[in-house]
DNA sequence: TGCGTAAATGGAAATCATTTCTTTTTAGAA
DNA sequence: TTCTAAAAAGAAATGATTTCCATTTACGCA
């Protein structure tokens, strides 16, 4: 996995920095959307220290190069690790644990027949409860 | 159309104020994304003056009552107006001459088929180039 | 038609996530 | 091992958005 990483971000032309590593690794670990700031706290005392504009250049890069998505939010950057080798695809967001899953669906071939014009870009997402969260809740006294 | 903004404002529990009245039909001009800062630029000077606050907090009250709607856009805060009597669509920005576009197609029935815990909601926004603003690009020379 | 009150507004100041700047350190090719 | 461009630290700047509070205003009700 680590080895995986660093050969994905030869091919992106980054160079394969300890911190690098540890910012993807730790996304990697879960795919759970995670602030820069959460990610800076987490890797504190490793590495003597870790600047915080360093995680936001990096997570920057990394989503860049494809390697992290970004969850759509109105005054937040979040990043999520999510399938290295499918492209194009949704996801599912829960907005309790904040796991994020894959959507097998887009959608995208029907819209574009209804657009006038040249399309470039879209955004899918989807919020939720996911099934843990969702059953979790639906038990809970309120 | 003035009368029309007032009773959907009155359902609302806003006031009518000259200011507010003025934001939305600036608004509802045309379906144009625009930012808070350009909204207030133009509106400066008639009413003695509007301050850029009133302007944020307007956007907000008037979106979360459903009468605009928010562009998704990482780090600025732009809306439009658009069908007022037609909920749930998803628009076509021209990320050009920001026209807002409806389109005729959801796909969440199939989407929501695809996830295992409860949707909530879901953002969809297609970006891209208007028939008029892909007609000039085709057209004009490099 | 005039009052009273809750809502709306202005303007200054605060917030705060994110970015920029500059110097120092380091990965990795030769 | 050396060299160079990329990466990182830390402090400071940015800038869109929000907060605060005193003042004004819309509009329901008498």
């Amino acid at each position: 996995m680590h080895d995986q990483h660093s050969q994905a971000l030869k091919g992106l032309k980054l160079k394969a920095t300890p911190k690098r590593l540890a910012i993807l690794n730790l996304l990697a670990e879960e795919s759970v959307y995670t602030s820069p700031e959460e990610i800076w706290r987490k890797l504190q005392g490793k590495f003597g220290r870790l600047g915080l504009p360093t995680v936001y250049r990096n997570l920057e890069e990394l989503a860049a190069g494809g390697m992290i998505s970004k969850v759509i939010h109105p005054n937040r950057q979040l990043y999520y690790y999510f399938c290295p080798n499918r492209h194009h695809h949704h996801h599912f967001i829960c907005i309790s644990c904040r796991k994020v899953e894959d959507i097998d669906f887009c959608g995208m071939e029907e819209i574009t027949k209804n657009v006038s014009g040249t399309v470039l870009s879209h955004i899918v997402q989807v919020n939720g409860l996911c099934r843990a969260c969702s059953n979790r809740q639906e038990g809970g006294a309120s």
